[in-house]
DNA sequence: TTGCATATTTGAACTCATTACAAATTTATA
DNA sequence: TATAAATTTGTAATGAGTTCAAATATGCAA
C-alpha cells in the first residue's frame, strides 16, 4: 500500500484514490487482466469509477513506464504491472497468460541491425501444462 | 502465380479467384498489411469484392497456417505471408514493421517449462534506423 | 444440358474495445 | 474564500472485426 504510493510519487503522479486503487489491483492481481477486468473488480471497491478513468490511468501508467501493455490474444489489449521485465505464454486452450523467464544474450542488446530498442515482446502460443493433463486424462 | 496456386491446393483451398488474388496481394506486399489495408488494394483489382470476404479469406489461410496474424499496434491486426518463420520491429515513430532474423536456441524448443508451443512471437519495439538518421539531421 | 446440392461471396446490421470530448467535480494555490 | 488547474465522469462516437441470411457461383449426377 504505502510502496504503490512510492511507486506512483517516484514517476510523478499524484496518489489519487482512483489511481492507487487501480495500481493497487494490478499489484495484487498479476493476471495481466483486460481493462474490463480492472473495471469490474476495482468498481465494487470505488463504485463511483467510470469506464473511462481506468482508460486515462491506464494510459498514463503506460506513459510512466510502471504498466506494459500485452498484444497478445488480438481482440483486447492485457495489462501487466511488471517490476522486473519478462515474457509470456499464452494458452489457446484456456487463454491464460503465464509469465516466463527467457534467457537470451540478444535481449540485452540496446540496438538491433541499426534500430534503437526501447521495448521487446516475446510470447510463445500453445497448450499450457495444466490443459495438456485435462487432455492426457480424457483419453483414459 | 502459379506457384500460389499450387500453395493454395497445397491446403486444400480451391484457388478462387478472390482468394488466388488476396493472396497475390499478401505475396507481393511484404508490408505486414492490416485488413483494411488489403481490401483497400484488392478491390481495385476485383471491385466486387467485399470486407467480409477479406476477414473470411485470412480466417481460413490462417488455419490453414499460410498467413500469420500480428498483434504488435494493439489497434488492429497485422497479417503475414510468411514462408519462414522470423520475427519483429516495430517502429513507434513511422509505424513500419521490419523483418528480423533472431537466432536464439531457445526458440528451437518444442516445450518450455512444461507448456507445448505452437508458435512464437517476439517483436521489438522503439526507433528504426531510418527515424534515428531523420531525428538526427533535425538537429543540426 | 438441366436440376440440385454445396461452396463461396456479399452487404447490412451488429458487437465490443477504445477514444473523444465537454461538463462536473475535486484539489491546489494565491 | 476565490480562482485556476487537475482529475473524474458519462455520453456519444469511432472503427476493427463478426454474424447472418440472402445471393451467386460452382460441382456433379442424371
Amino acid at each position: 500500500m504505502q510502496n504503490l504510493k512510492k511507486i506512483l510519487e517516484n514517476v510523478e503522479i499524484k496518489p489519487t484514490y482512483e489511481w492507487l486503487s487501480i495500481l493497487q489491483y494490478l499489484d495484487k492481481n498479476h493476471n495481466h487482466p483486460t481493462a474490463a477486468m480492472i473495471f469490474d473488480e476495482v468498481v465494487k471497491k470505488v463504485p463511483t469509477i467510470s469506464k473511462t478513468t481506468v482508460y486515462n490511468s491506464l494510459k498514463l501508467f503506460m506513459k510512466k513506464g510502471i504498466v506494459t501493455p500485452l498484444y497478445i490474444t488480438g481482440s483486447e489489449v492485457r495489462y501487466d504491472f511488471a517490476q522486473k521485465p519478462h515474457h509470456h505464454f499464452f494458452c489457446e486452450e484456456c487463454g491464460k497468460i503465464y509469465d516466463l523467464e527467457v534467457e537470451c544474450p540478444i535481449f540485452k542488446q540496446k540496438y538491433f541491425h541499426g534500430h534503437l530498442i526501447r521495448q521487446q515482446h516475446v510470447y510463445f502460443r500453445g497448450i499450457c501444462k495444466d490443459c495438456l493433463k485435462k487432455e492426457n486424462k480424457a483419453h483414459h
